[in-house]
DNA sequence: TATTTATTTGACCGACTAGTCAACTATAAT
DNA sequence: ATTATAGTTGACTAGTCGGTCAAATAAATA
């Protein structure tokens, strides 16, 4: 009774993820995507509802890669200083990679789509809202442990933790628009700590 | 010799500047921007010679706003760390009033456009860059000020600058996503002087 | 082998896209 | 009044968009 199995779902979904990240979600057409997933549009329909449907299961794989290198990055068994500074330095060199690979600084691919859509689309805007406050999770387990052991005094650790990652998609929006890595090199890092009062 | 004079070139900025912002480059089309300018197509490309064209003039339409708001904010009759303050609530003041008008908290516009189409467009890049340069000059004078004055010290005023401004737009795009302005109401301020190092 | 079912296919749909163009109109100077 | 020029009009093109669907296919069970 059971068909044949397919990697097609998975395809799909691998070609728009590196699609939307490369271009953005509005100039990239299910056409596109097919085209380079190698897959006719009907198996796209057949495991996608929309185009929309497949944008949001994109952000939620980004989200699975993301949290778990947020979870090296902030490993409880390390200093809650070196956790953000081995975050600061992942986010780099992940950007760096990506730029060897593709030729260009791609930055972060969630406030891409959530720019982009969070007006036009209710579902986009929660997700990109959820993702959001997930990572803000990890900087504040690690605030809250600096503050405790006494290595800054954190007044409020919700907006601190927000701040920090308002800063660290600052630095990934100008490195996209410059095109170069350059200012994620120290100035994340050192942009992060001053945030904290960790001078 | 001279035919009649026209505000259809206005009209057209206008719109599209409002349409751009209110959802984005990709999803408003030339229709309608025509309809809500209240002018026929060909018309529209009378004045201008494509969409994005039209973009690059929103563009500098909004940085000529923009550097207008920020003269008076950055004015140097002021103590520079003050002009820092009066920056930020003029941001809050103004998300809290684009709320207000058009129920949506827009965030800032280069952003959007920038995260949009800097892959797909270099003149927008470009563009883009310049916007964020001519920002962080701003910044760059207040900064060299507070360093002068020795309110604060500071290491590179360049990578400083571009710290602040990374911020901010981190914070404008978080409210965008919350479609809330209470995280730019204390917290932009703070953040920025943490970042600089006044306590 | 017959049956069931997940998957594949690609032609097709109506709506919309950015952009063109030749004819037309209003103005202001001559 | 004539003329030159700037601006206006909307039908038109050729292509693309997201999405549909009925028929075909392949695999696993019975």
């Amino acid at each position: 009774m059971m068909p044949r199995v397919s990697d097609a779902k998975e395809k799909i979904l691998g070609a728009a993820r590196e699609l939307f990240w490369l271009h953005n979600y509005g100039s990239v057409s299910v056409d596109d995507i097919c085209k380079k997933a190698d897959v006719k549009k009907g198996s796209f329909y057949h495991f996608y509802e929309s185009k929309a449907d497949l944008c949001v299961q994109c952000l939620d794989a980004h989200w699975g890669d993301s949290s778990a290198r947020a979870d090296s990055a902030f490993s409880p068994a390390k200093d809650p200083v070196q956790r953000i500074k081995d975050y600061a330095k992942q986010v780099y060199e992940m950007q760096v990679e990506l730029k060897k690979n593709y030729g260009t600084v791609l930055g972060c691919p969630v406030t891409l789509t959530g720019m982009e859509l969070s007006n036009e689309d209710e579902a986009i805007r929660n997700k990109t809202k959820d993702i959001m406050t997930g990572y803000c999770a990890y900087f504040e387990s690690a605030l809250r442990e600096i503050d405790a052991k006494n290595l800054a005094k954190i007044d409020n650790i919700e907006i601190k933790a927000r701040q920090l990652f308002s800063f660290v998609l600052g630095e990934l929006f100008q490195a996209k628009i410059t095109n170069s890595t350059d200012n994620l090199k120290d100035e994340l890092e050192r942009g992060l700590l001053d945030l904290i009062g960790i001078r």
